[in-house]
DNA sequence: CTTGCGGTGTTAACGGTGTCAACACTAAGT
DNA sequence: ACTTAGTGTTGACACCGTTAACACCGCAAG
């Protein structure tokens, strides 16, 4: 094939316009896009330049490097799970946790590439990334949130929710990301059976405290 | 260079020769090493074959490509795994779960980077590295073994060990990646506190089928 | 209206990286 | 001694992250 340095018109959302108009948020938007079909090793800062219309060296007006990009687009990845999650609370308070797991799972399966950012090497340092923890933390909070309200009904013994939260949201990040790499999948039957056997023992053990 | 011709090559290290002798152990060795000293962005297969003293693409003799030779470090790490929790299992019978946790954890601690590889994207296609599912695998089938025998000793109630042996896992998994995300350290006060925490959940949950 | 200026996009370049083909050297078997 | 397979080397290609220098747009000040 030959070289790709063929000029290739650049499609720009006004036409009239030397400048794009909001560059920032399209190049997050076509970063997802890129993870989401082409996969990790694809998201790559000059080919979502090229996907957003625009020069290889554009992106660098809007974020410093590559890890910046990145974040960017795992902290549009939680704030999504945690609409999610949300969506899923609304469903009941006795299956609530069990509710908002199955969503978490469902989310992280249904948005591999994405999720798998979210928690990568690219975004590990989060101390320099304050509004990735931010919205990490906030993800946090909500299943803080959830479990106070369970200890309420009396469905969870006494104890720290913030704890609680943290040991139930290492559960099924653990789940999922075994999951995802086809560890569990011949030992245990399926992510549902996963689930739920984990909840249980969750339950269970955060009852009898 | 000089003619040194020994009695008797056993395959072994050999200085002064023009082949190395087992090139492909001293990559792993070198890689693994960079990843400890410089971290995962430093893990280039330039770079390893540096400071292997070997020309840059000498590797390419002994790996397919950059992902057999990040696999092949992430299986060399799964393996020190495995011996760091044997080695924890002979602490007693009734902590035994407790040793092996605090081992797991403390090993992912000591050896961050690696730790991270061995989940990380790059080896995420576990189909196409049988090696390494398999190595994995057999972490899995330890901790299915050590509930087994605490099934036998009454300290944990009746089910499949394969199952509550992946959600254990999966507690521990994602406990430690929290962890190293320094998503947790602002709720829970330490580590230590949540591995008790997480155990305290598990044992009872598991008790109580 | 002209002029200047800051923000934004472009061009061109540098060094580094994964990968491959062609070549060179060594060990070992015939 | 000749051949051959294995292993290391050289050189090249395309791509990547990043930066500096430049070009263009919109807008405010004069």
């Amino acid at each position: 094939m030959p070289r790709r340095t063929s000029a290739k018109p650049p499609k720009r959302k006004r036409p009239n316009s030397y400048h794009h108009g909001d560059l920032k948020a399209a190049l997050v938007a076509c970063a997802t896009d890129i993870l989401r079909k082409a996969g990790p090793s694809a998201l790559t800062l000059r080919a979502v330049a090229r996907a957003a219309g625009v020069s290889e060296a554009a992106p660098y007006r809007h974020f410093a490097d590559r890890r910046e990009l990145v974040a960017a687009v795992a902290e549009a990845g939680f704030e999504r799970l945690g609409q999610a999650m949300g969506a899923a609370m609304q469903q009941g308070s006795r299956g609530g946790l069990r509710a908002v797991a199955e969503a978490y799972v469902r989310f992280a399966h249904e948005n591999e590439a994405e999720y798998r950012v979210m928690f990568g090497p690219e975004v590990a340092n989060t101390a320099h990334l304050p509004a990735l923890r931010e919205t990490a933390r906030s993800v946090l909070a909500f299943v803080a949130q959830g479990i106070g309200k369970l200890q309420q009904a009396g469905l969870v013994g006494p104890g720290d929710p913030g704890l609680m939260a943290v040991v139930t949201w290492a559960q099924l990040h653990g789940l999922v990301m075994l999951s995802l790499d086809g560890q569990s999948t011949k030992v245990a039957p399926s992510i549902e059976a996963q689930v739920q056997e984990a909840t249980r023992i969750m339950m269970f053990g955060m009852a009898a405290r």
